[in-house]
DNA sequence: AATAGTATTGCAAATGTTTTCATTTTTTGG
DNA sequence: CCAAAAAATGAAAACATTTGCAATACTATT
């Protein structure tokens, strides 16, 4: 390239650079050459100079339907406003896929990486804390965290449905949750949903505490069995609007009406579930605020590497709509 | 790292790449002074030497919702597995922006690049010619791609639910499509119900002919303000299921029966509508297998520079459930 | 114990860029 | 038109790795 131009790789260099030290003819001479040659500059070569990559790892469980999809997007989004591009990878809610992977992107010289949840292989923190990469947390908040987080406390996100479903008098109430296991976000709204509920004095029982993989068939499927099963509760918790739409599905197939025969509430309000008939009652977990946070927030960490930056709690939020009633009085 | 395990680099980069050139012994020495130091391979540095830098691009209208979410999925899967790591953005369907990124990607050094659809700017082709990129275009499929193109043809997607629908004895016929500029799977897709329908005699009227975002909500909206308008056409043929979701919505909130009052057609057949309720007639487009093929493909491709690889078509088919009925007789 | 192989390692050059410092060119002011 | 200052450019080193080739160290054979 240089030669092509007639000039020296520092000229070219600085052309690109600091175009203001190198005389308008030159670097006239240069774009010509560029044009010509149809040169793309190799960031590999600068990476090597402790030049940053203009990378950003991001690792989530999966990309797979609603639930990270936006955060995805708007965190992708933000970023690359800000000059970086994604490195995306997932892991299928394996933690020590996750590790490896962590791994793979610290060969390619991520200026950052970002995580989903909270909790991560003690191997993972390590890595990370010894190679010193910018690293957030996203989705689930806690102030304690290893690096700081930012999302939604998914306990109090849980709590607010358990509440809001005891002071409508529910006694007999259900679950419908996600495997649990590599998945904290999860684990701590059920944490959250049986602590609320505890303060009625409720407890979920075991024929209604039922497990599904994350889908709208796996939670249709469920609740259809539950359904043929006997005995109905009068409300069911569902540990995200995937498996509420999945439960809607099942109720409106049964022929039952929500909330008239059941209440129903979700977590998350992922897009489509305002628009659900009926309209989906649950919790704010706000993607794209979340995303559009955690973006801005390790960019900054990056570009300035002195500024420690803090988590950020984005408040979950109860949204009421329509498939919650109060019991019947008995 | 070298001088750590007192021994040339030299032998590092063979211990890591030929291990069987050097001393088990020698190796042993490397291997703990690998994990004492924390040490990790820059790849940066192996990319400059032109060895592959073990990345594929990958540039998406969209990541939000269910549209390339399962997509993405599968492809960065397989893609994975076959030992590379994805370098993901999106461009909100500008293709002018597409071109940047694509710009991007290769200063990054991508070993090869995927793009969504079949149309693009002719810089953005001519750009990866001249780079010589090994480059697969997904989602859409045609013989005659600029580049190996591996998916569906949405002219026949669109044409299966056009015959459907014309077969079904529907006459008066509404549409509900994204808009169509710079979304060549959408625009094929409508050409195709409208060739089909064509052949029935049957046209779209433009007071039916209705354009919205891409979302469950403003696909409600529309639909529910197409209520409101009068006439009623016995069918609604949607450009994907997405949109189908939110006519279906809107179709429950007004009080009206799906397939009884009215049908409904979408296309994809994305995760979900087969448990909706009803279940959707649409047309399926493999997300899943679309994804790994191109893997695949892009995989091979790459390792074997040689090895020219051809498209795959991925035949889309008519998916029929419950939103479809043979208009009544008059 | 010497020789011929073979196995193992190191040296040096190369990769594409940035950066510091030195050199050359241009401009300015007298 | 000259000297001094300022502007523009180039040379060389550096970054972390790979690779071909040369050098060294073993091993087996006689």
């Amino acid at each position: 390239m240089a030669r092509a131009a007639r000039v020296s790789p520092s000229t070219v260099s600085r052309s690109f650079n600091h175009p203001e030290l190198v005389k308008a003819s030159t670097r006239k001479k240069i774009d010509s050459a560029v044009r010509r040659l149809g040169y793309i500059r190799n960031r590999a070569a600068q990476t090597i100079h402790g030049i940053r990559s203009g990378t950003v790892g991001l690792i989530v469980p999966t990309v797979d339907h609603a639930i990270f999809a936006e955060l995805i997007q708007s965190f992708s989004e933000a970023i690359e406003e800000l000059g970086f591009t994604i490195l995306l990878a997932s892991h299928g809610y394996d933690l020590q896929r996750e590790y490896a992977l962590a791994r793979k992107m610290l060969e390619h010289r991520v200026d950052g990486l970002a995580l989903i949840g909270i909790e991560h292989e003690a191997e993972t923190f390590g890595l990370l804390k010894r190679q010193n990469v910018p690293t957030i947390l996203l989705w689930n908040y806690t102030q304690a965290s290893a690096f700081p987080s930012v999302g939604s406390d998914n306990f109090e996100a849980g709590r607010l449905v358990g509440a809001h479903i005891g002071q409508l008098g529910h006694r007999h109430v259900a679950g419908l949750f996600p495997p649990l296991t590599g998945n904290d976000r999860a684990q701590y709204r059920r944490d959250g949903v049986e602590a609320a509920l505890a303060g009625f004095g409720v407890h979920i029982p075991e024929i209604w505490d039922i497990e599904t993989p994350y889908s709208v068939a796996a939670a249709k499927q469920a609740v259809t069995q539950l359904l043929n099963h006997g005995e109905l509760p009068t409300a069911l918790i569902c540990g995200n609007d995937v498996l509420a739409w999945g439960a809607l599905h099942a109720l409106s197939r049964a022929g039952l009406n929500v909330p008239g025969d059941i209440t129903v509430t979700g977590i998350g309000d992922f897009k489509g579930s305002r628009d659900f008939e009926p309209a989906l009652t649950t919790v704010r977990i706000p993607a794209r605020q979340i995303g559009a946070k955690a973006a801005k927030a390790i960019a900054t960490r990056i570009t300035a590497a002195d500024a420690e930056i803090t988590g950020e709690h984005v408040i979950p939020e109860l949204v009421q709509r329509d498939t919650c009633a109060p019991v019947a009085h008995v």
